[in-house]
RNA sequence: GGAGGGGUUCCCGAGCGGUCAAAGGGAUCAGACUGUAAAUCUGACGGCACUGCCUUCGAAGGUUCGAAUCCUUCCCCCUCCA
């Protein structure tokens, strides 16, 4: 009994909600392994710190010895989850999907264990299903109902377009849960209404109906939005250790803690423990230091966290060029070629306006030297550095 | 099918015949400062070798010396009624 209830404290860690506690109890209570279902989108390979969140609270369950069956929504791809803007998208090719669920599979293992993980398609029972089928699924649901749903409430009272189909998304992530007879689906705290309907349809398949558990979400770097690649507010754990490193040195101090409190593996404790220190005069820089090196170390190892950090001191406290510029070459002619068109054709700005502008802010540096003079004309044969601004080098060659 | 409202620069949103490359906010970028790519303050934010020129206000035409603003047609969105 009290291995349940230790068991209960794990999966409870971190998350917003749990739906239905007791329901849980009884099927830990088998003793058998649970199915634990979570969806992922086939059109974004790239996962980020958000996505992990969920991710290491799979691996809670696996550590528990349940399974996780990592769905990849191949088929509601194609619907696209309606979240604010619905661009339509393009469907993904057989081969595009699968090679965006082995990037996945690179990307996942680095958290769960790849044995008690299988990674299953919902394309398989969704395609067989027909229209027909969708259309049975369709009636079991009305539009009051689906209005009830936060999101497409809020579209609809404020006067944006909600498209027929977006409606069927909801349905076909409750049948993959019937398809898969999950014990438990986790999502994030806005997939509430979607989770719900999966029980809703288990139900009426007559099956126990999974039990809920929703994580928050993380919020971005700009710590309004939720983190997510088309906002462009992310960190993604494929991405290189120094910009994993300095992406979290620029979160705000207060964003911080939050992040602490999600991605960190210290217990709550420790968490609570740095944050009186940096209520008693510690720099709150040095404590980011410690996150920026817990979660480098866990996508890369180690030694790439030190890396990084050596490196942002050097470049951003002592100014340092970084040693691994990039090389661009570019032709300026017999008689020479402005600095500000140099700088546009070596890709540092996107416009000569832009290069300009940048110039008369004190923006640009010439092998280490500020250039005042926007007329300064650079003849071939010489390589220059090139900056504009803290984070864009260049090395140029002149030819 | 009918009636009404609307589509403005990356996003939100003002403008409703000249003074509009278009207020304000957000995002972004830069500079200063710092403890850092935090916070704060200041500035920039269509393109162009630039006291000027060129392209932009859903699309195409038209009226006018002059249009984001007026007219016509078309496309798209929303609301209410059926």
């Amino acid at each position: 009994m009290s291995e349940i209830q230790s068991a209960l404290e794990l999966i409870k860690r971190g998350a917003d909600e749990l739906l239905i506690e007791a329901e849980l109890v009884e099927r830990l209570k088998t003793g058998r392994p649970l199915r634990i279902k979570a969806g992922f989108d086939p059109t974004a390979p790239d996962l980020h710190l958000g996505h992990t969140v969920l991710i290491n609270k799979l691996r809670h369950f696996q550590d528990m010895g349940h399974k996780v069956l990592f769905l990849i929504g191949d088929f509601t791809g194609m619907i696209g989850d309606p979240s604010g803007k619905n661009v339509t998208r393009p469907p993904l090719s057989r081969e595009q999907i699968l090679e965006n669920a082995r990037t996945y599979q690179d990307q996942v293992f680095k958290i769960l264990d790849p044995d008690k993980t299988e990674i299953v398609f919902n394309s398989a029972w969704m395609e067989s299903l027909g229209a027909a089928g969708m259309i049975r699924l369709a009636s079991r649901h009305t539009v009051a109902r689906m209005l009830e749903r936060d999101d497409f409430a809020k579209r609809y009272a404020g006067g944006l377009p909600i498209a027929i189909h977006e409606f069927l998304y909801p349905l076909c992530q409750g049948y993959d849960s019937v398809a898969m007879r999950a014990d438990v689906e986790l999502g994030g705290t806005d997939q509430k209404f979607n989770l719900l309907v999966g029980r809703e349809l288990q139900k009426q398949d007559g099956q126990a109906p999974q039990c809920v558990l929703m994580m928050p979400l993380l919020e971005g770097l700009d710590g309004v939005n939720k983190m997510s690649k088309s906002l462009g507010n992310y960190i993604g754990i494929a991405e290189a250790p120094r910009e994993i490193f300095g992406k979290i040195m620029s979160i705000s101090d207060s964003l911080m803690w939050r992040y602490f409190d999600l991605l960190s593996f210290r217990s709550s404790s420790e968490n609570a423990k740095l944050r009186r220190e940096v209520e008693e005069g510690r720099n709150p820089r040095d404590v980011k230091v410690l996150l920026g090196q817990e979660l480098v170390a866990r996508f890369h190892d180690q030694r790439a966290a030190a890396d990084a950090l050596a490196e942002f001191e050097a470049r951003f406290q002592r100014g340092a060029l970084p040693d691994d510029m990039p090389q661009v070459k570019v032709e300026v002619g017999a008689g020479g070629l402005p600095v500000f068109q140099v700088i546009k054709q070596a890709g540092l700005t996107g416009s000569t306006s832009e290069a300009l502008r940048m110039i008369e802010q004190g923006a640009v540096r010439l092998n280490g030297e500020r250039v005042e003079d926007k007329g300064v004309i650079l003849s071939s044969g010489q390589t220059v550095v090139l900056q504009v601004g803290k984070r864009k080098f260049s090395a140029v060659i002149l030819a």
